[in-house]
DNA sequence: TATAGCGATATGATTTGTCAAGTATTTGAA
DNA sequence: TTCAAATACTTGACAAATCATATCGCTATA
């Protein structure tokens, strides 16, 4: 099976015009990162591990609840790693796994995205 | 003022530790790309110009209220483009602006990523 | 001795996204 | 000729995600 940038994520088989469930990386990796705060989070990260509410002051405007939802879905996708340093007091670190390390040539290239197609709003 | 990979949103200055409202074209990029469907949108249109419901049965499980929402804001960002053919038949097209086109360089470092870090979903 | 900080979790309100159905017209097939 | 399908959306009801805020037991600092 092949991909390229246009494939879909259910691939249309020609001859028979019946949907195919097989694997997309391009749709799934979107799906991933498109999740509301994702990249704020790794984007923070990238700049070393931080503890729960450091993070969370980083990110800057994410809730707690759904901060704590989108911090274990990357653990169990193995983008970030948790490590618990002491429960009481309570002491956690986040950091970026290998995979989470990578991100950075996608957050470099919407970095350079941004400053070249992004306006600075002008006042109205 | 200076921006890095790790600057902040809202960019606290050491001195007087005030929040500094100054835009950072990081972050909004981020805002702007990390909408549902907006990604998988742009991915779409780069394979060429499509209608509403092409564009639709492309991008594949978006619903027509959210699509119309995010071209149009898409169309306000000056991403995208519509131009319409006739109004009776209806015939619309979208396409992808210079700035959209730009985001290629973007969904092609999510698609290496893709490809290297996310795993096949294994049967369980 | 009082206060602030830690890593969360609970609550109920608000925002965002989804779903099913419908519009007015033309095109292609039966 | 007659019917189904396609075009680009819109509407209003609903479900899901995210929101601000309060809270917990405990420790280190003030």
């Amino acid at each position: 099976m092949w991909y390229t940038l246009i494939t879909m994520a259910r691939l249309v088989v020609p001859e028979t015009s019946q949907i195919d469930h097989s694997f997309c990386p391009v749709y799934e990796a979107i799906n991933v990162l498109q999740e509301k705060w994702t990249l704020h989070i790794i984007r923070t990260l990238l700049d070393g591990p931080k503890g729960f509410n450091e993070l969370s002051r980083a990110v800057g405007g994410c809730n707690p609840a759904t901060l704590a939802q989108r911090v274990e879905k990357l653990e169990h996708l193995d983008i970030v790693s948790k490590t618990i340093h002491s429960t009481m007091p309570p002491r956690t670190s986040y950091a970026l796994t290998e995979a989470g390390q990578a991100l950075q040539t996608v957050i470099e290239a919407i970095d350079r995205w941004g400053r070249q197609y992004l306006p600075e709003p002008a006042a109205h």
